[in-house]
DNA sequence: AATGAATGAGGCTTCATTCAT
DNA sequence: CATGAATGAAGCCTCATTCAT
């Protein structure tokens, strides 16, 4: 309904590609200044549009966050995916987390992996960190908050979606190669660990000590606990 | 001189009532809407007075901010330090981490704190790491908004001056007790990997596991990661 | 690049005609109300537009009244000039400022032209009289306002430019036709004291005695001034 | 309560001592940031006393002007008097005005009392003017604008009160010394040509040429006008 | 299909004035 | 009489969204 009336369904060629040009100013503009301060006007500049064109194509700003929100996890989780796939299969055919160097490069590779997924675009990153964080907001709800709780909830909901296809196939990897621990749990607690002190790394690097040695030993923690005992 | 043109000094016993409502006023609404969502006529309503009030105690809507964050952070900090500190003096007086069960109460009780932590106002902890990761915006510089991004500078700092007190603590904790470590660089991976998980277990559960079995494994993850060689 | 973002540029038409009824509406009311009475709310309205409207084709309220300014003092620099031009093309050719006609014809004439120019707007030549002199504020400084006084400084700038276009071109006649005295400073007290008087005269009727007379009266003190011994 | 019972005196003493600290504190205030911009909180504190004291003495920021407009005039009048009275008396007793030394003493002493007129207190001078100049606004009338040009009516009324008797005494100067005029129109033409030259070379040196030529060729114009044929 | 002009609610802040203590 | 806390209307400005061309 909402779509067959207020948003234009590419058929052209031209159109797709008008669409691809807002979302690609709308990324640079979110990661460069932030949701609230990116306005239309401005991304439809940047994309070559007019403000107009814009609502065309996008019934809202908030849809524009949320594709874009979406396409940036898909893009995250592709890249862990390939990323940990290689380390894996980089490792012996028959039997990749036995030895001690392949338990060590799993962890490894993971680190890395996320490590880098945070270099595909950092700043939208940390806006979308931001937008989960926000819409955590008013468990008594308010009734007042409205529209933009909408969108929170929604990126939120999308994000969730993303990461709990990560932490399942973290939980598939840990179920395989560290058996002993209850690997659902083991997944979640690895996965936020690694998660946060690589985004501390990336973001604040003043507040902590040196990275190579802070991804040493995060590298130790969690191979100690996937892998001893 | 500056103070007693723009902030009502509290003269009168009224007054600091007066003052006080604010505060508690602008901690739920912030905490419940966001800093920008929460409006100074709303803030002033909730607190039972005029718009004209507000600015008789505050110059901004960022000091307001302001000071419940620096009022936030003291509570917590002190009620880590409490917990950590009343953890460790009910261990066997001469060796406090010498025995097993010390050392796991060590690494409990840690948990425990930052755990409690986040429940002395769950939202308006949200509500700073978001601020925070706010503040890391526009490196290059556009021009931006001037004010806002002031207050997250200022936001930042506060915090971060506050985490670093804590990991100061916390390095502290480990020379003494599990010198096999670095102290400094355990410290930043414990303080993150412990938080972010007790944070996620707060504000996202339904994305994570059984509460119980998470702290469970992390409390044991950071145990093998400090105790163990 | 700065002012795509806050001015709006005309591609339409509407666009100039609405950005015209704007410039008029405040030009009535900064006329009737003066610059500080005058809100940009009230202008809009009067202009039969929105604020948002406003803020399209302005970056200010400061940035209207500069603009009326502007063009105001065009005006009425174009007609001293017409007016003193024609006056001198009246006379012989060969000798305009030699009979003692012709010298009475330019005090006359320039009077006149001074006195048209009140005509074009009186209010709003009040209004940047006002302004003129509010601009001389706070030499010693306190923290002043800032934006207003900005203003204040550029719109006198502005005025005290078309002034000494005035002056130097007064200064000119004086030295072609009554070169008996120094010209720049004969301009200076000429301009002076024309413009004060006439502008009482326009302003202030009631503290003055009748129009003809005092005319009469200025014309004969400036004439016995330039043009005798 | 206490005072008012035992002494009466010093209770009105005090008062009047209180009264008088605001108006110095209004007058100084008045004249550095002009009418608009002296808040009424600013001037109570510069008094040294409370708000609600201010508004026991003066029922409106407006009266305050008001007072201070009045009072600062009379200053004026009284220091032109004395200063031109000296001036004539200090002629030979019985014809003040028939030699030429002393019509030129004439000219001069009043165009130094009104040059020292401006420095009883420039910044206050300035400030006047402007009201005044406010004051003529909306012949139209509008019903909405109510207030302030209420206090804006006054202060010129108040003005206009000083002017004409400034005006009436020129006249009568003009009438003993230099009969040859049309006393009234000559005194209105001589008044405000001196007023306006002297008040730019005090406020707007920059525009004007060296004070010393412009006061030299002002007494010289006014001289010729008034006692040459 | 596209354009960009127009909208207007809503945000932050100031300040003259009142009134309880 | 003095105090200073409280009031709230009013001002300037932003920006997501609609709609005539």
């Amino acid at each position: 309904m909402k779509e067959s009336d207020s948003v234009r369904v590419p058929v052209q060629a031209r159109s797709r590609q008008t669409r691809e040009q807002i979302v690609t100013a709308g990324r640079e503009l979110f990661a460069r200044k932030g949701y609230l301060r990116a306005g239309v006007k401005e991304i439809a500049r940047a994309a070559g549009v007019a403000v107009g064109s814009f609502y065309a194509y996008f019934p809202d700003k908030q849809a524009l966050f949320l594709e874009i929100t979406e396409g940036y996890y898909r893009q995250i989780f592709a890249r862990i995916q390939d990323a940990v796939g290689q380390g894996i299969r980089s490792e012996p055919f028959t039997s990749p987390g036995q030895t001690r160097d392949g338990q060590q490069a799993i962890v490894g590779t993971m680190i890395h992996a996320l490590y880098d997924a945070h270099d595909i675009e950092p700043e939208l990153h940390r806006e979308l960190q931001l937008m989960i964080l926000a819409g955590g907001t008013s468990p008594g709800g308010d009734g007042a908050d409205d529209r933009d709780t909408a969108m929170h909830r929604i990126v939120r909901e999308r994000v969730d979606a993303m990461d709990r296809e990560v932490q399942a196939w973290l939980t598939e990897i840990i179920r395989r190669y560290a058996p002993s621990r209850d690997p659902e749990t083991a997944a979640a607690v690895v996965f936020r660990s690694a998660e946060e002190t690589i985004h501390r790394l990336k973001f604040f690097p003043e507040t902590m000590p040196c990275p190579d040695a802070v991804i040493g030993e995060l590298s130790s923690m969690l191979y100690a606990y996937l892998f001893h005992e």
